[in-house]
DNA sequence: CTATAGCGATCGATCGACCGATTGATGGAC
DNA sequence: GTCCATCAATCGGTCGATCGATCGCTATAG
């Protein structure tokens, strides 16, 4: 009985699936998902489930190539299509925080459960993650030999921007203090800053307070 | 048969039940992580096991706290003698990247795993994490207010500059192309840039590659 | 128009394996 | 003789995964 499936309001079966799987993964980890849920969350039973999933970890697959690509293949045309390393990494930060922020359940599992993967699996994984990291060290790298990056060591700029950059989707909610155009101007700045961009001068701003936190796991 | 717990070249069971489950609970996670392996790693049965823990769950709420208390206690003690918030972020900084670095397993577990813990102590936990990061905010909001710091936004800084420093619990290795003393300067370096702190400039470092990756989760 | 064969989607029941946790017996130390 | 540490054996429950049956739909043969 594949009700409705042409309703709008409704996704697919298939792709009820795959979301239930993306916030519980998100929420709770992989090895803290259970199958039961899965299939409880996507309004199934766990017999259905395995019509639309090979393994647990196919499914888990998935998603992380998702993930991966989803930050990999737009980084590339970025680098390939933009000359100077400033403009380049500002338009890696807006695409990383952006993604961190509008797909933050997407990007904790792909952050977050590599370890899940089995080793050709992860291997892949990884592969993927650490070309992606590339586009953002050769990028600094370069910034750095023309000197308009001013950074003690290439390679740990890389990781502290990269790392700050992703910790959004630990936090970000769309209805928070800050708008996401805010957010992602913010840390372009913070990025520039961090980087040694000539003017740091950024107007102040001492208000405390405010916001909201941890929208994943509170 | 409590062997050789005069034997300075071996720790107490306890501690090595300690050690193997911060070890296994970092590298597959609380859920991941069975407790005979961890048994397994202690060199110890199931049975034994049992003589030392309550639950599975006491046992990471144990690292937890250890976790917790050795960042907040310093920190407190910090902001508590240190008047400039220039020194106070200095000296935070540097207590947060040793701490990731020397203790990087523990500092995963303390970080990553605080959604394993049932809401009681889930709770305690995130009071405990949330006091810590207040005084980042807090620091953080006074070098804005007096003028010594210039970012965007305080909260947004505070949750960049933690995340960044957190890192370095992920790829950290004591044989690394860095010293550790290295690596902590080089992270107040950034941390002042990011921070908007007068001179942005040192000297510069152009050359791509080297050093290790990932020490836990290759 | 009806009959029926095929098909994708769904279900309840069930598999062996592993989970976290408990127990009672054993043995050495003091 | 008491006590603490250790063990093998075992508990009930849950895990990921599979199976055979059934349901509604659609295409086609008569």
């Amino acid at each position: 009985m594949p009700m409705a499936t042409h309703d709008p309001a409704v996704a697919s079966t298939a792709e009820r699936v795959e979301q239930a799987a993306l916030r519980l993964f998100a929420l709770r980890g992989f090895e803290g998902t259970g199958i039961r849920s899965i299939a409880d969350e996507a309004g199934i039973t766990l017999g259905s489930l395995y019509h639309y999933i090979g393994t647990k970890e196919d499914l888990l697959d998935r998603l992380m190539q998702k993930s991966m690509r989803g930050l990999l293949d737009p980084g590339r045309e970025i680098v390939e299509t933009t000359e100077s390393p400033r403009e380049r990494i500002v338009k890696l930060v807006e695409l990383h925080v952006r993604r961190h922020a509008e797909d933050n359940l997407l990007s904790i599992v792909g952050d977050a459960e590599i370890r899940s993967l089995t080793p050709a699996r992860r291997r892949k994984a990884v592969a993927l993650r650490d070309a992606y990291e590339a586009l953002w060290e050769e990028t600094i790298s370069d910034g750095s030999r023309r000197g308009d990056f001013h950074v003690p060591d290439v390679k740990l700029a890389t990781f502290a921007l990269l790392e700050m950059c992703s910790g959004v989707a630990y936090w970000y909610s769309s209805n928070g203090r800050l708008s996401l155009d805010a957010i992602t101007k913010a840390f372009v700045e913070m990025a520039l800053s961090l980087l040694g961009v000539e003017p740091p001068v950024t107007q102040p701003d001492a208000r405390p307070g405010g916001g909201r936190r941890r929208g994943v796991h509170p």
